[in-house]
DNA sequence: GTCTATACCACGATAGAC
DNA sequence: GTCTATCGTGGTATAGAC
């Protein structure tokens, strides 16, 4: 503790401002938080973020790795106990509910709380002001890594690439399943009714998953059956007549005066 | 034409701002451009922007508006396009290519201008501060009701609300797949060597997208998958310890003064 | 080592002169 | 239509009290 100051909370000043932005943070987005309205909420002076922190970016980050680090902490725990519980009988479906558990298990149920870790991920994963983002992929390499090699082991018809491209395909995909504002409504209506478990959800989720890692490698008839539409006489073939303008390297840039 | 005022460039005001956000816009984000960049860029005055379109989000409004307009009407067109040249012969493959080739065809070659695109679309579809997104959502629902009445007919077995979540779930993916970072690589990857129509990018969205919408609903056999994973005896099965903190609703606002 | 007060500088917006 | 001046708010930096 540091000292029994004249300050009537007893949790320090760092936590008090990490509470304080990651509620602002939770319902407001993320431009609508000032240090002004941060360090207000908190009780604390307006200098203590900086001092504390160095920054308002590295006091983002400092929330979402507070929220971040034990779900993918999680994730890579559950991965390890499906590698070493079951050795070969490891399959792709194993390795999604690795990836996929932990943060729908926060759905379940616990009320008030599990709306707010929901709105919470749903901003880190979506509000990507090119920080969060940077943030997410950064500070994840390796967790990411890890699953990349189990995907592979347990889809070994998927050449590297290809098996990068579909990861990407899923990411993007859970990332704007996350991020879109309906998705909560999208869920209580599927766990409504027969939400004893997390697994309705899971298996939405994961099955679509499955079926797009799963699919045929688009060798010959997926390719001349798109190619084949493409070549359908009197299709509109012109592409969207290029950009509108968007070469504006030549401007002035000397006013009157 | 205004008239010949004492300005360099023969273009008028508005469309000078338009090219200078377009491009501020592109490389750079968007809490990154400043009117005052804007206006500099343009070699116009700052108060310019505020007069002839109100405000900054109205601006960024009007550059997304001009760029995605005319692709969301071909978009449409080649949809119409489909619908009336096939009729029951429509399948839920044709869909997707009037809903990826206009934004697809713009990685054909043509040099930097395609790179700008894609940036601009990689920008436009994942930036969401809370006002891109919105506008997008906004702006373009009936295009986006227009292809679910279209998915609806080719995708007889999915309910309203499957067909709502597999389609939020596809939209989800290409908006991911397009904000990513490499997804320019990947593609030219992909399309090295045999870059000589766009079929080969298109097969590989569309071949993903086609797996998950047709994929089997997760009726017995998926459910008890996922069931029975979930009950694998020893299975880790807590949840993540719930949120650290997040109910600082009880805070001090009293500084000394 | 912690905290406070306060002074910056850049931003978006607006009123009013020309 | 265009420009200048100015306002309120944003994040940041620092000097100095405890």
């Amino acid at each position: 503790m540091p000292q029994a100051s004249t300050r009537l909370s007893p949790a320090d000043t760092k936590t008090r401002i990490l509470d304080a932005a990651e509620a602002l943070f939770v319902n407001g987005g993320f431009e609508s938080m000032s240090m002004r309205q941060i360090t207000t909420a908190a009780g604390v002076n307006l200098a203590a973020v900086n001092y504390h922190f160095g920054s308002k970016d590295a006091l983002i980050q400092a929330v979402l790795a507070r929220q971040l680090d034990p779900l993918n902490a999680q994730r890579v725990a559950m991965l390890e106990w499906f590698e070493a519980n079951l050795g070969d009988d490891l399959t792709c479906e194993h390795v999604l509910v690795a990836m996929f558990l932990p943060a729908v298990r926060i759905f379940r149920g616990d009320g008030p709380t599990a709306e707010r870790y929901l709105h919470f991920l749903g901003r880190a994963y979506t509000d990507p002001s090119s920080l969060v983002r940077d943030f997410i992929n950064n500070h994840y390499v390796e967790t990411l890594g890890r699953f990349f090699v189990a995907f592979q082991r347990t889809l070994p018809d998927l050449s590297r690439g290809e098996l990068g491209f579909r990861l990407h395909f899923a990411m993007g995909a859970l990332s704007g399943i996350l991020a879109g504002g309906n998705t909560q409504r999208l869920i209580r209506d599927f766990t409504r009714g027969e939400g004893d478990d997390e697994s309705l959800i899971l298996t939405r989720l994961a099955s679509l998953m499955v079926a797009a890692l799963k699919a045929p490698l688009p060798d010959a008839e997926h390719n001349t059956l798109f190619g084949h539409i493409l070549k359908i006489p009197g299709f509109p073939g012109q592409p969207p007549s290029s950009m509108p303008a968007t070469q504006p390297d030549r401007v002035a840039s000397s006013p009157s005066s």
